[in-house]
DNA sequence: ACAAATTATATCGCATGCGATATAATTACA
DNA sequence: TGTAATTATATCGCATGCGATATAATTTGT
């Protein structure tokens, strides 16, 4: 008979290789982001505003499936840092229009070489890389479509 | 020609859709684990000693992939709570022993039923969490190579 | 037009994770 | 044997993430 339990074994569970693999990156990147003055969530949210700026808060806490409570004191540590600023859009005062310094758009080219770097450190076959890359974003993208 | 800034979109960097999935997954277990009283992170921690008990926290931050600095808290909180004790090891009075008690073994009745409410959340087919699971841990292993 | 509902952001409290560092116990070695 | 190195755990300070909730601005419905 099957053990009562096998389900409850960690070897067992997809959670917790994700977890792990979610903490490693983050340990991985620190060194490198160090160096830009970026935190890996910051990094993260700087990404999206050099593909797009200025946007409002509720754009970024979309594209990064997080919350507000999430990314209002991440936006203010960003402000501090000097990368973005935060004004009211003058049409709608609930909004906060988003935008990047100088500062914050040159970092880019600072940034640029941290993908390469990281890639080295994960030696990842290109297929198995794609065959990750596409099972994560099809369940973000079934969350996505729950929540809708 | 290439965008020179091709490599920094999020939707090219592998790192931010396993950081939202595993948001994600955090998220998901949240209301399951409040019924039994645990964090995800305390819930993984309890599966490692529903599987050995007793062990020591050094045992953990190696099966769990933390740090004492994460682990130590959360013995902590499980010790508060009731489902677990630590003790001094006689014969090597560094080692913590980490023992379940009867309360803690017991919560494992009760978390039997997790896994399968979860995997019904992710609609994966087996080859799709089978390949996840595989390269998952090839990065793992890949760092817990390094790392000896 | 005006109170109620909705929307966008902010605040609060809690639980992680981490690097850096401290402490206590054991082991190694000159 | 006595001190230095090592080992196991703990503490500190910072930056997330989250649910719950608050606040301010806009929209809706009558």
């Amino acid at each position: 008979m099957e053990h009562k339990y096998e389900a409850l074994r960690l070897k067992n569970q997809l959670c917790f290789p994700l977890y792990a693999v979610s903490n490693l990156i983050t340990r991985k990147y620190k060194p490198l982001l160090d160096e830009l003055d970026l935190t890996y969530t910051q990094y993260i949210v700087m990404m999206a505003l050099w593909e797009q700026s200025p946007v409002n808060e509720k754009y970024l806490c979309e594209t990064l499936s997080l919350k507000s409570n999430t990314v209002t004191p991440l936006l203010q540590k960003l402000v501090k840092k000097g990368f973005i600023k935060k004004e009211k859009d003058p049409s709608d005062e609930r909004n906060m229009v988003i935008t990047l310094t100088d500062s914050g758009s040159a970092l880019r080219d600072q940034a640029v070489c941290v993908p390469g770097a990281i890639a080295q450190e994960f030696c990842l076959s290109q297929e198995e890389a794609a065959l990750l890359y596409k099972v994560l974003y099809k369940i973000l993208d079934q969350e996505r479509m729950n929540n809708e």
